[in-house]
DNA sequence: GTGGGTGCAAAAGGTTTGCATAGTG
DNA sequence: CACTATGCAAACCTTTTGCACCCAC
């Protein structure tokens, strides 16, 4: 129940050594091969998610390399990371602006679109935002009903 | 550096066996007294930081109950857990609306003011929200000058 | 050839759990 | 008295690290 969560859609996986190279990153086979895997589901894995499904088709690949690949992703903005619970780490390929929810019940996490023109709130002086997180939690329909 | 938070104010900690049987917890010394070094500091420490405080002055305390207080806290609404990166969760007894500001340098955590009127956002249909967290990563004033 | 990336296993950090004891209602 | 909370230690889960080997540039 815990950790599976919302499949959204698939996304154009080609020329993603060319994506990574322009990022300035080395395109290794790990690498496009745990990018692919990202983009194939676009939910929100764990690290661990990342690595049952990358082993499926590149059965030698390790956990630490998927956790170096994945904090490699994040600092170059190809991933972000998503905190929304008190258990794993959580990595979003989508990186256009949107919002999560997190069901209590069955930990799922949702993407929440952004209404247009909504939010980006104004920082006190001095303070210089990167990236703002906004996370719902509460009941997903399905678990609201029962 | 990591870990240190911002320290906004003092409360009243008075009747704080009282507020807990308000809330149908037995109002144990201990939970009074994690109660009060949380309401002391108002600062975002994590479990670890509570413990080492409260211990000061309660030398027998454990670990175990400072984390079972700080849950049972948080299940009837007297802290919020704050979960703003990959580190230690932090529990923060300000339950007025308010948005967190995460220092990526120096890790500190900064409370922010709503702007009146600001945010809530719409779910979509059959979404249910409890709570909503907002945080903001990015270069708090001091280190944004260096 | 050099520096960065990978794979493995061990360690670290944070949190939870099992169980005997103590305290509250 | 019954039940819940506490304290201790061990277990657990997630993430990081050290190191030898390999590969892209």
């Amino acid at each position: 129940m815990w950790h599976r969560t919302f499949v959204k859609g698939r996304v154009n996986t080609e020329h993603l050594g060319e994506r990574l190279v322009s990022r300035g990153l080395r395109p290794t086979v790990q690498r496009e091969h745990v990018y692919r895997v990202l983009l194939q589901h676009r939910d929100h894995p764990t690290a661990e998610q990342v690595f049952m499904r990358a082993k499926k088709s590149m059965p030698e690949i390790s956990m630490a390399t998927v956790y170096n690949c994945l904090e490699t992703f994040a600092k170059c903005g190809l991933v972000r990371e998503v905190n929304v619970d008190r258990f794993a780490m959580r990595y979003c390929p989508n990186m256009e602006e949107h919002w999560h929810f997190r069901c209590d019940t069955c930990g799922e996490v949702f993407d929440i679109d952004v209404p247009p023109a909504k939010l980006r709130p104004e920082m006190p002086k001095g303070f210089q935002p990167i990236a703002f997180e906004i996370s719902v939690r509460g009941a997903c329909p399905k678990c609201a009903n029962s």
